[in-house]
RNA sequence: GUCCCCUUCGUCUAGAGGCCUAGGACACCGCCCUCUCACGGCGGUAACACGGGUUCGAAUCCCGUAGGGGACGCCA
């Protein structure tokens, strides 16, 4: 059986971490089993649906590498094919008019309530004859859903489901204007674009019941579901956009990896066995989504890091240094010159080690981009202070060292040597003066990146009390 | 309220009746490496929600209880 899912998003805010876990989950199950995936914008909420949503979501697919398969369905413009189903299911018997006014349906529902009774539509017009509809109220089709037996659903994650079709009205799948609800939409597309394996977030569960009715009474096959539990933040409750969810391209801008998120994202409620660290084509070579967990998951922050980490220091010096670029920019108010992206790059390797994301980086970084002469914090100034004298023979001993990480440790320690100092005493005036900080990586790196000509400079600067 | 689902270290998870004295990762603590800080290496603290069954044997199966989550729209 040939597969083919989809990621059916709706533009109404932007794509955010849940959503795009679901769209993972969806992209390696497709790209698994050499299947289909394909992308359905639901913007049937005209109100609510923007072009900015829709522009946000491709751009974080995008971003994430979650490249999809044939043209974009936009829901909207299927609308009369979903009228149509409405029209045939009125034809064939299986759906009937209903006149309640959504006031009527308010009062139903609040009675309900207040009586403990499950709240649903009661079926006021189900059998009734259409010759008592009162000619002023323009009428909704409802589908004529099963009333007894059950309805069971085995989904590839919540395992055997089971419902008693009691418990399900006959919901509205035309509205009064004409303009069909979501669950015929969701049923009627993934029917017409062959979708073989629903994959989404579990709180579509319940629908997945309504929808299994609605293609019952077309004789349509029902597809395989898959629903995936939610990713809750730290306080167990539902990520959501009033509560913590970041849109995904919050995490680019907090300096994170596409591809640390997705195998952060992938181990949520998932696992591989004891691996952590997954590439895209061990994912896609692993995934399987009987093997997603049920429980929902809360989003770790500082695990992600952990991740971020990793890929930062897998990632060559030449691309992070282009990563960290804008970073910078926003940092220091002004784009890198070339001589700044050269030391940048030179020093890339002692960097790398040293942040779990890119902001981090930037910042740690800054030194080597930053003009002279170097703003000095009081700590840092207190440092240089004291060693003005001997940063004045270091650099002499220096000035014609072999300038390399290796050189530059060599004519150091023969200094140190030569007048009794411990190297520790030396690196750390260096450092202050050369990078402007207590904390760096390590100075004969720095020094080889910076070159002779600046690092003279900056350690002449320190000796000449600038930079106060 | 009604229906559905879930419950292993703080967090993500391994675990599909004996391999579990419950493993890994992140975080935390200690040691090593070391020019600072990281990285890396080594070691440590830390969990089967509770109560009943079934079984020679249960983290794993069954039933309750408690706790948590989701869904109940002419939204998607």
């Amino acid at each position: 059986m040939s597969v083919t899912v989809r990621f059916a998003p709706s533009p109404t805010g932007f794509l955010h971490i849940g959503g795009a876990r679901t769209a993972l989950f969806n992209y390696l199950y497709a790209r698994h089993f050499g299947g289909t995936f394909r992308l359905r914008i639901e913007d049937t909420d005209r109100a609510r649906s923007t072009s900015e949503a829709v522009a946000a979501i491709l751009d974080g697919l995008a971003w994430l590498g979650l490249e999809h398969d044939g043209e974009i369905v936009m829901q909207s413009e299927r609308a009369p094919r979903h009228a149509e189903v409405a029209r045939q299911l009125l034809a064939a018997g299986r759906a009937y008019y209903c006149y309640c006014s959504p006031e009527e349906l308010a009062a139903m529902r609040a009675k309900q309530k207040a009586e403990g009774r499950s709240m649903r539509y009661d079926g006021t017009w189900r059998d009734r004859d259409p010759s008592e509809a009162p000619a002023d109220v323009p009428p909704v089709i409802r589908l004529k859903a099963q009333q007894s037996g059950e309805t069971v659903i085995r989904d590839h994650v919540q395992g055997e489901v089971t419902v008693a079709n009691a418990q399900l009205d006959d919901l509205i799948i035309l509205r009064a204007d004409g303009t069909p609800t979501y669950n015929l939409s969701v049923v009627v597309d993934d029917h017409d674009m062959a979708i073989s394996h629903v994959i989404r977030g579990d709180d579509h569960l319940n629908n997945a019941f309504r929808q299994t009715q609605i293609y019952r009474a077309m004789d349509w096959a029902v597809p395989e579901f898959a629903h995936v539990p939610l990713i809750h933040g730290g306080d167990g409750a539902k990520l959501s956009k009033r509560h913590g969810a970041l849109a995904i391209d919050a995490y680019r801008d907090l300096g994170y990896l596409p591809e640390a998120l997705r195998n952060y994202l992938l181990r949520l409620g998932w696992s591989h066995g004891d691996d952590e660290i997954i590439s895209s084509e061990q994912a896609i070579a692993w995934f399987d989504i009987d093997a997603v967990g049920r429980g929902p998951a809360r989003f770790d922050f500082v695990k992600l890091d952990s991740l971020n980490g990793h890929y930062i220091r897998q990632t060559g010096d030449a691309r992070l240094a282009e990563l960290v670029a804008p970073f910078l920019e926003r940092l220091l108010g002004h784009a890198t010159d070339a001589e700044g992206l050269g030391r940048l790059r030179a020093g890339m390797a002692g960097l790398k080690s040293r942040a779990k994301t890119l902001v981090e980086l930037a910042a740690n970084a800054r030194f080597y981009v930053a003009a002279r002469p170097l703003a000095l914090d009081e700590k840092v100034q207190r440092v240089v202070a004291e060693s003005r004298q001997l940063l004045s023979d270091l650099s002499k001993a220096m000035s014609n060292a072999d300038w390399t990480s290796e050189g530059l440790e060599a004519a150091v320690r023969a200094f140190a040597e030569a007048y009794g100092h411990k190297l520790g005493a030396l690196a750390q005036p260096l450092r202050a003066a050369l990078t402007g900080s207590t904390v760096s990586p390590p100075v004969f790196e720095v020094m080889a990146a910076l070159g002779r000509t600046e690092t003279l400079s900056r350690i002449a600067d320190a000796v000449g009390g600038a930079g106060g």
